[in-house]
DNA sequence: CAAAAAGTAGACCGATCGGTCAGAAAATTT
DNA sequence: AAATTTTCTGACCGATCGGTCTACTTTTTG
């Protein structure tokens, strides 16, 4: 019947993804509540109403928001098996955490804000989907310790502790950046990945591959 | 009994201290800026003028909650030094901070938002404060290496470590609740201690104390 | 007991909230 | 060029926001 490109012509695309990246940095700031139509509106130098006009409701734009970091959430670990080595696997995976974190802090951090305030936002069928994603990682953890390759540790802890390492160079950004005077440059990104991936895999009794060693140790 | 009440009624101390609990949750789902004095008034069963009446506004009852969560951020560490053992004194830390998640999930997530949110509710003479304790104990740390009691890791990168992965227990937790199916108990609360204790040392080549090992390994 | 102080609470204020709507303007199709 | 669809936006709505004021009740004090 109808040309789809038509519809979905490039202005109405860009007005979207210009709305949803100012949307994005005002939800970090003041959560979902807490952030104003208005205000997002005024940062995409749009009237409020044309907001309203590509977005249904400001829980729609959250929604939109929210799947679009979640989509970003998908890594190399996503299809890791017992076979693969848990060093380089573990090692890539704190990588590419550490590398969203750097370059989607406020992906980061409307994540956090969802789950910290309980996570009312997140559909059923994504919490299942997460669910089942651990489910599988934690099976490969554990053969992984069943063949020796791995030392013994809770794999959900582990989990836990990959996640919360590299997704506090996101969120506490603003505190890292007072502690130090100023925000981290990429040099020391690439400093904080190695010391990471070194202190968890040494946790783990590992040795870290060569491509992720610091020069200096 | 003798009459302990005084000009300053308990009635006073104790309307302050349920609205102060009532706004820690409600700061904790909603961040500042989503949470409403009304909300507040009705969880604590009160009407909103009479919060108004102990508070003079959102802000100072904010500040007064903050307040009263960064009293509670003290710690053994704060006196660390370099004759210290560093695997006891950061082992019993990580304790300390796991056990402050554990008890007091509500606090951390107050704190967490407002750090996440870029920490303008925070004064400056806090955030001095706290950046001098950061450099106390990055001086210690650097004692620890340069004496070979520790093996060399950048010391902020450490203290980063050592907050993400605890603090994760309690700001996360709804997450961890919905990958467990229920809530962590105090056994498995201690369990993850230990494991956080376990990852961490190993991490910085430091063996763990015999009251930090886990059962099994 | 009476006066003063402390605590309670409904009514109300201007501002802002999320959201609607109608009609103008612009773009696209016929 | 006319018709149609898409995009834009000011005006407006009821609800709620933080906060004030005033009148009332209770408690403490002299």
């Amino acid at each position: 019947m109808t040309v789809k490109s038509k519809s979905v012509s490039n202005i109405g695309a860009k007005r979207r993804s210009l709305i949803m990246s100012a949307a994005l940095k005002a939800f970090a700031q003041d959560g979902y509540k807490g952030a104003s139509i208005q205000k997002i509106a005024d940062a995409a130098q749009l009237p409020k109403a044309n907001v309203l006009y590509y977005f249904s409701s400001k829980q729609s734009l959250y929604s939109e928001v929210m799947a679009s970091i979640l989509d970003m959430w998908n890594s190399s670990f996503d299809d890791v098996n017992e076979h693969d080595c848990p060093a380089e696997s573990l090692a890539k995976y704190i990588a590419e955490k550490m590398e969203v974190s750097r370059t989607n802090p406020f992906s980061s951090k409307v994540f956090a804000i969802e789950i910290i305030n309980g996570g009312s936002n997140l559909d059923r069928s994504f919490k299942q989907q997460h669910k089942l994603w651990v489910q599988g990682r934690v099976e490969v953890i554990e053969k992984w310790i069943a063949n020796g390759k791995l030392n013994a540790v809770d794999p959900q802890f582990l989990l836990y502790h990959i996640w919360s390492t590299t997704q506090h160079y996101a969120d506490f950004s603003t505190q890292i950046k007072q502690l130090r005077g100023k925000a981290m440059t990429k040099q020391e990104f690439a400093e904080a990945t190695k010391t990471v991936i070194k202190l968890i895999l040494h946790g783990c009794g590992l040795e870290v591959p060569v491509q992720y060693q610091l020069a200096d140790s």
